[in-house]
Formats: structure tokens, sequence, C-alpha cells
RNA sequence: GGUCUCGUAGCUCAGUUGGAUAGAGCAACAGCCUUCUAAGCUGUGGGUCGAAGGUUCGAAUCCUUCCGAGAUCACCA
């Protein structure tokens, strides 16, 4: 809007002075940096050529000129070759005054019918959620809910892995050294019963390999021949037969690890409209598969294996159907792929996924155009950065994955001890003080990890990531909070009318009406490159621009009536982008803390 | 070896299609609570943006080469 007044004016005033237009794509309207005087800046280079003057005269002139012809442009200066515009307080406040009273002020109401079809979590069903786990649950949660708010409709599809040798592994396990276990009779969660199942196997399997020859075999072979391996082999084949007693166990051992998940699950605050399971998919794609033979896209060799020829692509041979007719991972994703495709017609198809396997993608989405689905076009692929700890990889086998319900425990119970340090949990109920250790735990957790651009190998330094002052989740939680409790105690000083009358904004007051106006654009942004961090990084600053502003003006102890009344409003409005803008990391905001 | 990603302050990270003197937080040091929540605010110190070339009015950002880290190239998922 208010870039577009400006651009509009640039080109305007540009054709008068020259008689020429100006390039459109080389007009960059940004903000002006603080040091500076002026809300927006416009380079003055690009245009040199065409304006045959130096960058200064221009900015001189068509500075002039659009402070004359542009109501809203109030002053204007110029430094170098950049033209700087100061943008009246009139427009700041008649922005605030349409604004302040809207709950859904940059947030857009649906607008496309076609949904977004996001994928994320997509666990195995053999071992516990970890720190990996969430990073993708949050990134995967926090970017739906962003896609909503840029008014689109999502559809949020979570895909287990419930079937296949790993959890044969886990059964076999169990079969053979759980005596019986369960949840109910040991109180422990399910997943993790199942998880300590998979790792006894790892350890009695290594047991085994050590006590065989070695002679002339490599590993591969060797892992073959040892008796756990040939058994869950075997067993695998009895769950694909659909054996009773297999499947039983099967089905029981998957009971004890949703019920598990969900628990987890609910403790992150993520949730799915849909969720497929793996034993349900992992037949499908064999007929696309076979029709690519048919058409010569896809190719046998001798022993009847298929594979997809991507060597033109600069990628390999990749195979899609083993010699015995089995199918691979990447037939089941073209199956499922097509599953959506069909179910929801989708603009897009989003699997957050680490970056680990963009290979993966890259092939599936070749594949699929190769066999004329043109719908493959809106597949994308998330792809996130590993979360390393201080050691550097987590490793199952070493013992350094971050268990997720751990994590959660450590950062509420960081949270209960900081908070009761503080004295803040005086006054509170237990029941009161324990929903808000969570949420400042869970907080500081989801913002910590949100804050970094999805893309990036992230650090996790548990220390570190505890911490709950400076940029971190609680520092925004408490911004809310101190302005509730103003709000709260503004009841004392009269009523507050939306009605305002003021003239002359604060430096303060108007970096931060300037901050609020930023919402909608970073929203945008934020969605248009799925990325949670524009708005945790977005937060920070409102809620920094919020405190300086909170430190340096009195609010409830002015006397000017009118001063009074626009202070409160902003507070208001204040505290409800960063209510709804938080919400869209999944963070929680306290009414006190 | 092929392909791809990343290297910004001691540490964790910003830096939006190339724009002004590269910014925050943590850590260190110095201030601010008889006045609206000090989980806050203010200030100081801290940088060869991995290195070298190139493109141009202008490069942390684009191109090339090199160095360093990681991922991937499975009849695992």
């Amino acid at each position: 809007m208010l870039e577009n007044i400006l651009s509009l004016g640039f080109i305007q005033a540009f054709i008068e002075l020259y008689g020429a237009e100006p390039a459109k794509n080389q007009l960059i309207i940004q903000k002006t940096r603080s040091e500076f005087e002026g809300d927006r800046t416009i380079v003055m280079f690009p245009f040199v050529k065409v304006a045959k003057r130096s960058p200064e005269q221009i900015a001189a002139e068509i500075g002039a000129k659009m402070k004359q012809s542009i109501d809203i442009v109030e002053n204007f200066n110029v430094i170098k070759g950049f033209l700087n515009l100061s943008v009246s307080d009139h427009y700041w406040l008649n922005f605030f005054n349409q604004n302040h009273q809207n709950p859904q002020f940059g947030l857009k109401e649906q607008t496309t019918e076609l949904p977004v079809v996001v994928e994320y979590s997509s666990p195995n069903t053999n071992k516990p959620l970890h720190l990996g786990h969430v990073r993708n649950n949050l990134l995967g949660y926090s970017v739906s809910e962003i896609l909503k708010a840029n008014g689109h409709k999502v559809v949020k599809v979570n895909l287990v892995n419930d079937r296949g040798i790993h959890i044969c592994k886990s059964m076999l396990a169990w079969q053979k050294w759980g005596n019986g276990r369960s949840p109910e009779n040991e109180d422990i969660k399910g997943d993790k019963l199942v998880g300590e199942m998979y790792v006894r196997f790892d350890k009695e399997l290594k047991l085994q390999l050590a006590e065989m020859p070695v002679a002339g075999i490599d590993e591969d072979a060797l892992l073959k021949k040892a008796p756990l391996m040939i058994e869950a082999q075997e067993m695998l084949q009895k769950w694909e037969a659909g054996d009773p007693e297999t499947r039983l166990l099967w089905k029981t051992m998957n009971t004890w690890v949703y019920a598990g998940f969900d628990e987890t699950y609910k403790r992150l605050g993520v949730d799915f409209d849909k969720i497929y399971y793996e034993s349900q998919t992992y037949l499908l794609g064999k007929d696309l598969v076979k029709e690519g033979v048919e058409s010569g896209v896809l190719f046998k060799k001798e022993d009847e294996s298929v594979w997809c020829d991507l060597t033109a692509d600069g990628l390999d041979e990749k195979l899609l159907l083993r010699a015995d007719g089995t199918s691979v991972y990447m037939t089941q994703d073209l199956g499922t792929a097509e599953l959506r495709a069909n179910e929801y017609h989708p603009s897009k198809l989003i699997y957050v996924v680490g970056n680990e396997q963009n290979y993966h993608f890259d092939v599936l989405k070749l594949v699929l155009l190769k066999l004329q689905r043109e719908w493959a076009d809106a597949i994308e692929h998330l792809s996130y950065g590993m979360v390393e700890l201080p050691q550097g990889k987590m490793k199952s086998r070493e013992g350094t994955v971050v268990d997720a319900d751990e994590l959660m425990d450590e950062m509420v119970l960081t949270a209960k001890t900081m908070t009761e340090e503080l004295g803040k949990s005086d006054n509170l109920s237990e029941t009161e003080a324990a929903r808000l250790y969570n949420q400042i735990g869970m907080g500081a957790l989801k913002y910590f990890i949100l804050k970094v651009d999805p893309k990036k190998t992230m650090m996790f330094n548990p220390q570190e990531s505890v911490d709950f002052n400076g940029n971190t989740g609680p520092f925004i939680q408490y911004t809310h909070a101190r302005i509730n409790s103003l709000l709260r105690r503004s009841v004392e000083y009269g009523t507050v009318t939306t009605d305002n009358s003021l003239g002359k904004l604060l430096p303060k007051e108007k970096s931060l009406v300037l901050q609020l106006h930023n919402f909608p654009e970073i929203l945008a942004e934020a969605g248009a490159n799925r990325s949670p961090a524009l708005i945790a990084n977005y937060l920070y600053d409102l809620a920094k621009d919020f405190n300086q502003f909170y430190q340096e003006i009195p609010i409830l102890k002015e006397e000017d009536a009118t001063k009074l009344n626009f202070r409160l409003l902003l507070c208001t409005f204040t505290q409800q982008v960063l209510k709804s803008a938080s919400a869209l990391l999944g963070m929680e905001m306290p009414e006190k803390m």
C-alpha cells in the first residue's frame, strides 16, 4: 500500500522531470536505516543513465517533486545517491486507526480452494521421537499455520512407517527377551518400551556377529548370515504373508507406540488432519511402475528388476522394483504421492523432510514427471537442516540421541526453577503454575528451534537452549504478560475509547507503529519462503520495540487523556499481534509471568 | 571420485530479488527499580563476512578457483 503510493509517485515524478520511464524492476523501496532521517529510501544509482544526471541531483529533484505531489510525503533528504523520504505521522496514525481493532490484522481469509498438503513428522514405529523429530514437527506445524494465515487451505498429513524390517527387529527382541513386558504392567511409555527392544536387538546382534568367523566375508554378507537377521527377515515375510500371530504382535506393539506418540505430539502441540500408514500404502506404486515399463519410460534388467535411467538428468539409475517384484521406498512414495494427488488435487504437495533426502525427492519428482504426472510439479521438498549437538551428530548407537520427552521435561523443569527463583509464581494456584511452567518451557524450546532458518544445520547446546533472557521465547512471552498487566490496571483509569485524535507521534511510539505496519509483509514472506524463522525474528523485533517504548514513555501516568488513550490502544494492538504471530509458531502467551 | 549444501564477533544466529559505517542475543565490563512486571532498558569493548580473483557506480549477497565442514550417490526407510 505505502510502497505502491511511493513507487507510483516516483514513476510519475520521474516521467515529468526526465520525459522517460524509469526501469520499474530497478525501483526498490526499502526501509530507511535508523541512523538516517526518514522512513523509506529509494536508491538512485540505477536511474542515472536514463536521467543523465548525477544521483544526488536526481534524488534532489525527485524528492522535491514527490514532496509536492504526494501528501503523505512530508519531507525528504539526500545522502549520496540515496533519497530518504519521511512519511507523515498522519499516514501512520491513519494506518493505526484502521487496524488496531482488527483481531485478524495481517491474517488473510482463506482465498484458495485447492489445498496445500503438508506432510510432516513421518516417524518410524521402532523408536521414540528425538530432537530431530522435534525440529521436523515444529517446522511442519508452523509452516502449515503460516500458510493458513496466508489464505491457503492446508491439510496436514502424517505418513507413519509402521512396517518393515525395523519393526520386526523390535518384535523379535520382545519375543525373545521381552518377558511379557507391556506399558500397562510397568508404567513405561509404549514407544519407549518398543525402542528398548530395538536397542536390545542391536546389542544381541552385535554379540552374535562378534562370534562369527569373518574370514573372507565382507560386512554385508556377514550381516546377512547372522541368525538374528535371518529370523527378522523371516518374520517380515510372515508379516507380508499375513501370518495371524505375527500380525497380532505387530498390531499390539504398534498400538503401544501410537499411545506414546500421541502423548508426545500433544505436548508438542502438533496435530494432523490425516494419518497414513505404510502398511496400507506400501503396495501402492507398483501399477505406476508397470505402466512405466509398458510405455518404455522405465526398463527391466535381466533379473527382472525395474529401473529408471536418470543419467541424462545428471543422476544415476534408480531401482524401483526388486527382482522378486517387491517394492522399495521410492515405489511406495510414487504411489502415495499419486494417492494424495487424486484425493486432494493439491496446489502444493509439501514434504517436510530432512536434507539428507534431497536426492530422494529429486528422483521422486523426476520419475513422476517422466510418467506424465503433471501434478508432480506441485511437489516441494521442504528440506531442513540437521540438528547437531556440541559433540557432533546425534547417533542412536552411541547413545547421544536427545529424547523428545526428556527434552520437554527438562525445559519445563528449568522454567519452574527459574520462575520460582524470581518469585513470579507465588500467587498462583498449583494448576496455574504448572500451566505457566509448561508455556514457558515449551515457548523457549519452540522459539529456539524455529528462529533458525529451516534450511540451515543448527546447533543445539542443552545449556544455552534453556536460556530465558534476550532473544528467546520467554522474552516474547514476558512482553505479552507485561502488556497484559498494564491493560488490567488501565481499567482504573477510565474507559478507553477507540476514538483517537492524536496528531504527532513520539519516536518510540512511531517505531512501534512502523513495526506493527510490517507484520502483513513479514507474514507473506514467511509463507513464500516457508520460514517460521522470519516470524520469530519479527516477534523479537516487535517485543524489543515495545520494551523500549515502555521504558521511555509513561503510559498510565500520562495525564493528557488523548495521549493516554492512544498509548493504551497501542499496547492492545501490540499485544494482539504478539499473540497472533506467536500462535503461528505454536507458542502460547501467558497472561501473567 | 560425482552431485549438492554450508563457512558472518569467543559462542548461537540475523542480514528479504546486489545498496549507505555488516546487526542482535549470550558471555565480559559499566549504569538504571520509594514511579505502569528488572525474564526488562541503556552504554562499552569485540569482525580481513573462510581465502584469492572477477562482474559494477556499489558485493557478506552474483561468477570462477582454492581451503574447510557436512549430506548424498543402498535391492535401508
